[in-house]
DNA sequence: TGACGATAAATTGTTAACAATATAGTTTGA
DNA sequence: TCAAACTATATTGTTAACAATTTATCGTCA
C-alpha cells in the first residue's frame, strides 16, 4: 500500500467515524481546504477521499463544480438501504453461527461489555460506534469477506440514514437486542439467531420516518401568500 | 456528470466487459499509456479508472510502481463470491417475484430470447454478456437499487472467477436454467424460484475447480532437484 | 560464457500551477 | 432603495511536467 493510499484511506476512516457518529450531519458542506487544513493533508488526497466515500458507501455526495457534502439519502434510498441490509445480516448471522467457537463466543461478550460501558458513561457517539462494531464483528464471525466488507458500508450508511430520520434524537438503547442475538449466536442456534435480527432491523427502521411522502411543498401556501388570479 | 467522470465510467465498462466477457484473461498486464492510446483517453482518466476498478469491483489487481493487472482471485476469494452472490441472488428473486408484472414478464422474455440468439450464433462473448444480463435484469425488476448495485459487481466478479477457474473452456449453457427461473417468477412461485436459484448457482460453482488446495509447491521437487543435507 | 553492474528506457506515481466555475462583494444608475 | 452589472475572491477541476521506480539493454570482466 502506497503513502497515498494510506494518505487516502485515513482521511476516509476519519471522516466515516465522523458521519456514521453523527458529528458531522446530513448536508454539512464538505471543503476541500478546510479538511486538508484540518487532517493536515494534501489537497489532491482529501479528494480523493471524497470521492471515493461518494461513489463507495454513499455518505458523501457530490454536486459537480460545487463540492461535497454530507449525503442527505432520500427517504426511497434509505428504506432499499435497510432492506439490503437485512439481508446481509441474516445472512452474516447464518453463517457465523456455523463458525461458532469459544474464541468468538468471548469476542462477542467483550464487544457488548463495550457497549454497556458506552451507555454507562452515557457517551452517544461511542454507543453509536461500538453498537456498529457489533455488527461488525458478527460479520467478521461470519468468515465471509466479501459479505462482510457490503455489508460494512451498509451498517456506515444506515447510520446516516438514522441521522437523517431519526425523531428522537437519543439513541435507540439496542444493548438489550444485542444481548439476546449475541446469546442466540453463541448458542449455535440459527433460528433464533435470525429471527432475532429480523426483529432487531425492524426496530431499528420503526424508530425511523421512512414513510412520509416526499412532499412537494407549496411555497406560497408554505408562505401564507396566495398567488391565485 | 462531469466529463472526466463520464470518461472514467465509459473506460471502466469497457475494460468490464472485456474482462467479464474473457477477452482480457486474468493476470493480463493493463499498461496505463497503452490503453489510454487504444481508447483515445487521457492517461489520468484512465488510472483513475483502473483504480476504480480494483477498488470497487476488484476485477483488478494493483501493485505499487509495478501496475495493474487483471486480477487473479483465489480460491478462497472465489467461495466467498459464490456464496455472497448467492444469497443476493435468493433475495433478489425473492423480491422480483413481488414485483412482476405484464410487463417485466415480458422484458425477461425477451432477455431469454437474445440468449438463444446468442447460442444459435455460438457467439461464446455473447452468451458470457446475455447470460450476465439475465441476472442484472432481474436485480432491476427487484427494485432494489442497493441490492442490485451490489448484485451487479458480484455477477462481473463472478465471471473472472469461471474465467480462472472453469476448467472446460466451453460456456455452461444455461439457457434452460434461466428460462425455468424465469417461468417461475412469471407465475410469481417464490419457493420455486429461489429453489431454482439456488441449483442454478452451485451448478455453475460445480463446473469450477475450487477445491483443490492452494499447493505450497515444493520447488525442488518440482524440479527434480534434492538440496537436502 | 554468464554473472554482475552500469546505463538507458519504460512505466508508474506525485504535485503544483493553472483553468474554470461558483460565490460574495461592490459599484453604479435609475 | 433596489437591481443589475461588474469585480474580486473562493473553491473546485484539470493537466502536464516532473520525480521515483521498475524493467530492459548493454558492456565488462572473471
Amino acid at each position: 500500500m502506497s503513502h497515498a493510499e494510506k494518505e487516502i484511506t485515513r482521511i476516509m476512516s476519519i471522516l466515516t467515524s465522523a458521519i456514521a457518529e453523527h458529528r458531522l450531519p446530513p448536508g454539512t458542506r464538505l471543503k476541500e481546504e478546510v479538511i486538508a487544513g484540518l487532517l493536515e493533508a494534501n489537497r489532491n488526497h482529501v479528494r480523493a477521499a471524497l470521492r471515493r466515500l461518494a461513489i463507495e458507501i454513499k455518505v458523501v455526495s457530490l454536486v459537480p463544480n460545487k463540492g461535497a457534502r454530507v449525503a442527505q439519502p432520500s427517504r426511497d434510498e434509505a428504506k432499499d438501504v435497510f432492506s439490503a441490509r437485512l439481508v446481509l445480516e441474516k445472512a452474516v448471522v447464518e453463517q457465523a453461527v456455523a463458525q461458532m467457537s469459544p474464541a468468538k463466543a468471548n469476542a462477542l461478550l467483550k464487544q457488548l461489555e463495550k457497549e454497556a460501558q458506552a451507555i454507562r458513561a452515557n457517551d452517544r457517539q461511542r454507543m453509536i460506534r461500538e453498537s456498529g462494531e457489533f455488527h461488525k464483528l458478527i460479520a467478521q464471525i461470519s468468515g465471509n469477506r466479501v459479505l462482510a466488507e457490503l455489508l460494512e458500508g451498509l451498517i456506515t450508511r444506515t447510520s446516516l440514514i438514522i441521522a437523517l430520520y431519526q425523531e428522537t434524537t437519543d439513541v435507540k438503547c439496542a444493548l438489550e437486542e444485542h444481548q439476546r442475538l449475541a446469546q442466540a449466536l453463541i448458542d449455535k442456534n440459527p433460528d433464533t439467531a435470525i429471527a432475532l435480527t429480523e426483529e432487531h432491523m425492524h426496530s431499528i427502521e420503526s424508530h425511523l420516518q421512512l414513510d412520509l411522502v416526499e412532499k412537494e411543498i407549496d411555497l406560497g401556501l408554505a408562505l401564507g401568500v396566495n398567488f391565485s388570479v
